[in-house]
DNA sequence: GAGTTTGAAACT
DNA sequence: CAGTTTCAAACTC
């Protein structure tokens, strides 16, 4: 029952969320070009806009209602992956209601064959987006479709699509494809402060001008597919999703969660922030963007629902569904949602939807890139991203606290997707050796417009990628032809991979072999099947996916069931198993626990710990040096000589440790010097996420030449350290630091709900500081300055099953209305 | 690419 | 809980 009032509840927002950013935009639009102005889908979002405002406010209501008041941005991110998703799924499925399986359907026969299917789809989609001129637009509908698509997924997705085409573009004409990557952006970012090149936002306009046919087609088709007028389709809606993108169902909650998402995105659009207005007048990009992406946020679906459309082509839908099924890994694209989630916080003044970023996202967006790279290396166009997957398949993991009340705050597979992300900290931290070996900087630091600055990187490219990023934030391209859309953090993230592959084509190779170093999972499983958590795809609580190499997988959509059979028979055995094994601790948290973990270096800490014996925890065998943490108390370890954090809590000098490779050490302590200037800029840059985007990292430069005292970085544990890279120091004031971590996927303390952090949670006791230090910029950078943000982080460390209950503490206060999807729930 | 090493996961 | 086995990643050659 509750279920289905939800559903209906979430129609209704979503409806607004629609609303919302069409309002935004047409607004915006209006400004723009004639040429945008005269296209019908303008004057269409026009007609909705009048109907915005009260919407948005309605959303805003209803998520208070909600209570994700204090929800972080990390949620709103996966739930604006989710909500894609969501809609492309609905496509599928509703062109084939009767077929639950769709989404198998193409999957199932073979998941192998579909993501090669998938894959091919994405080039497709990427060769469409790169080669087709916006002008062009009106030969294939299926095209269009699939391009709308495209962009939608755009989000995180998007670079993997185009990565050669973009890149191509950009080389041609830089402000061409400056304005491609930004309108992508928009819609990964859900129109974050992204903004849009005139000229990107015309071609786009022409596009859909020319494609009108098409964008009435894809409306249509979407109507069709999306008929959510009953609560009872909604929750049909939410299972597709959740058969394909999720290992567990989702459950309406989930998607209202991620229908609120959208609303705030939609608000974030009419954020008052100067930097909100991405849209330039006259862009009339972001309506390109909004029209070219019908799946923006599922806003756009929405929005086409309310709008007739014809009859979808069949073709278009498989084409579209085969895009969906490309995405399913990727579920997460927290950090544009945490952006949003920053702007319509802002915008909407109603804390509920801000969610305060989500070191996940950070990590998925480096995951993702180094899916991307993996990928564009491969020739693969699957989006497949752990990223996204991480998060759907935990869902259940969520505690209720996250939810809330209501489901929608939910973080579905957080533990999984935590999980994920440690994985991704694997990536990381090659990035980080490789960069430190370079003597480059890694640059984390999303968008900022100061991070560029603080990039070394001799590579034109690089450079040219962050400005890029500075810029619009979104995709980067970089010579190699790989384009990463992501928040600028993402793509410093990704450039510094970049870098670290060149300067290490072993590396590279290494971490394109492994498949890992995307932050997407490969496996190699030949006898588990993929269904123990042997498998890092398994426990990351992702599908298995093309790159990976294993046998007699069992680990795919196809197999829902019995991946679901066996999580939870693992989890039965380890309510944990899925959950971030590594913990990071936030600066502030640091402080207040004073834990002997905060002796340690490291600011994260692997839950469990590790038991190595011979390898000294000095190499990638070690869980905890692979996560970039030092070890902890809870390390069995022996001879432990971690150069991130010792077992007994010395600290070890990077430098002085011999066997630590020292670029390794550089790059971890970059990492965790970075940090993201909440300044105003960074925030600007960030404006919602997390540390996406925007997030301005700054690269403490420092890091790699003296370690500064500890003290120095993480003083007190606290963020205070000092942002290197602009000089600056951080402002006690400042409420979080930077969460640029999350890249890593490590969690942070900051994130850790302070329940956690107090109580006598494994996690409680990390603190410390750490050389990792990551970034510690606040994925909310810009919503850092409100509180809001830690609520997010709490939010976060909700998912992970273990911790106490975050309700009780969070400001958030969320409680999941469900606690069938949390077995952890329980706990609280 | 094959083989070895390693330590987590799984099993007893 | 400890010991053993299995497994797959990390690593080496």
């Amino acid at each position: 029952m509750g279920e289905k009032r939800e559903s209906s509840d979430v129609v209704e927002e979503v409806e607004v969320v629609m609303d919302t950013p069409v309002r935004t935009k047409t607004t915006q639009i209006s400004v723009s070009t004639t040429k945008f102005e005269e296209s019908p889908v303008f004057n269409f979002l026009n007609s909705l806009s009048p109907i915005k405002q009260t919407k948005s406010l309605h959303i805003s209501q209803t998520i208070n209602s909600l209570n994700f008041t204090s929800i972080p941005s990390i949620f709103t991110s996966p739930h604006v992956a989710t909500l894609k998703e969501f809609r492309s799924l609905r496509r599928h499925q509703l062109g084939d209601p009767s077929k639950p399986d769709f989404s198998s359907d193409d999957v199932t026969k073979d998941d192998n064959t579909n993501r090669r299917a998938d894959a091919g789809l994405d080039v497709e989609n990427k060769e469409n987006i790169i080669a087709e001129s916006p002008i062009d637009e009106s030969s294939d509908p299926p095209y269009e479709c699939s391009r709308s698509l495209n962009y939608n997924y755009g989000s995180p997705n998007f670079s993997q699509m185009t990565p050669c085409g973009l890149r191509t573009k950009l080389e041609s004409d830089g402000s061409s494809g400056a304005l491609v990557l930004t309108v992508q952006e928009g819609r990964d970012s859900m129109f974050q402060d992204t903004k849009v090149g005139m000229e990107g936002s015309s071609r786009m306009d022409q596009n859909q001008e020319g494609d009108g046919c098409e964008w009435d087609t894809f409306i249509s088709d979407t109507r069709e597919l999306l008929n959510f007028d009953s609560p009872n389709d909604a929750e049909a809606l939410t299972k597709v999703v959740d058969h394909e993108t999720r290992f567990y169902p989702l459950k309406s909650n989930d998607m209202e969660n991620s229908q609120v998402i959208v609303g705030p995105s939609g608000q974030h659009c009419e954020s008052n922030n100067p930097e909100d207005q991405f849209i330039q007048p006259g862009d009339g990009s972001e309506l390109n963007e909004f029209t070219a992406n019908p799946d923006i946020s599922g806003v756009s679906s929405q929005s086409i629902n309310a709008i007739d459309g014809g009859p979808i082509d069949s073709s278009i839908r498989k084409t579209v569904s085969n895009l969906y099924r490309g995405m399913r890994r990727r579920c997460l694209d927290f950090e544009q949602s945490g952006a949003r989630k920053k702007l319509l916080s802002e915008s909407s003044n109603s804390d509920s939807l801000i969610l305060p970023q989500s070191d996940g996202i950070f990590e998925l967006s480096a995951a993702r890139k180094k899916h991307l790279l993996e990928k564009s290396n491969s020739d693969s166009s699957l989006l497949p991203q752990s990223d996204g997957n991480c998060m759907s398949i935990d869902k259940q993991p969520i505690p209720a606290k996250f939810r809330n009340e209501s489901p929608r705050c939910v973080l579905p597979g957080i533990g999984l997707h935590l999980n994920a992300l440690a994985a991704t900290s694997k990536d990381y931290k090659v990035v980080k050796n490789e960069s430190s070996a370079s003597g480059k900087q890694l640059v984390i630091a999303p968008g900022s417009a100061s991070n560029h600055h603080l990039l070394n990187s001799s590579q034109d490219s690089l450079r040219r990628a962050i400005d890029v990023a500075q810029s619009d934030r979104q995709i980067v391209l970089f010579d190699n032809g790989r384009s990463i859309q992501e928040d600028g953090g993402n793509v410093l993230d990704y450039m510094a991979t970049e870098e670290l592959n060149q300067t290490s084509p072993k590396k590279k190779r290494r971490r394109s072999d492994s498949g890992e170093a995307e932050g997407c999972k490969r496996c190699n499983c030949k006898k588990s099947k993929c269904l123990k958590l042997y498998c890092e795809c398994f426990a990351a609580g992702l599908y298995c996916s093309e790159p990976c190499s294993c046998i007699e997988c069992f680990n795919t959509p196809s197999h829902e069931d019995t991946v679901l059979a066996t999580r939870k028979q693992i989890e039965s055995r380890n309510p944990l198993a899925f959950a971030p094994k590594v913990i990071r601790t936030s600066d502030q948290t640091l402080s207040e626990a004073g834990d002997d973990s905060s002796k340690t270096p490291a600011s994260a800490r692997h839950k469990r710990g590790c038991n190595c014996k011979k390898s000294g925890c000095l190499k990638k065998y070690c869980e905890c040096y692979q996560s970039g943490v030092g070890c902890s108390i809870n390390c069995r370890c022996e001879g432990c000589k971690n150069a991130f954090g010792r077992k007994d809590g010395s600290e070890i000098e990077l430098e002085e440790v011999d066997a630590t490779p020292r670029s390794v050490i550089d790059g971890t302590r970059q990492r965790s010097l970075i940090q993201v200037d909440t300044d105003k800029s960074l925030d600007y840059v960030n404006p919602a996420t997390p540390a996406p985007f925007g997030r301005p990292t700054h690269h403490l430069q420092f890091l790699s030449k003296n370690k500064p005292p500890r003290s120095t970085f993480l003083p007190g544990g606290s963020s205070s350290a000092v942002y290197p890279s602009q000089g600056f120091t951080r402002p006690d004031f400042l409420p979080t630091p930077s969460k640029v971590d999350n890249n890593f996927g490590l969690l942070q303390e900051e994130d850790i709900p302070m329940v956690l952090q107090t109580n006598g949670s494994p996690i409680s006791g990390i603190k410390s500081l750490s050389p990792n230090g990551k970034r510690v910029s606040p994925p909310h950078t810009a919503r850092e300055t409100s509180p809001s943000q830690r609520s997010s982080r709490k939010l976060l460390l909700d998912s992970i099953p273990s911790f106490p209950s975050l309700t009780s503490k969070n400001d958030v206060g969320v409680s999941s209305s469900e606690p069938e999807s949390v077995p952890f729930a329980e706990l609280h």
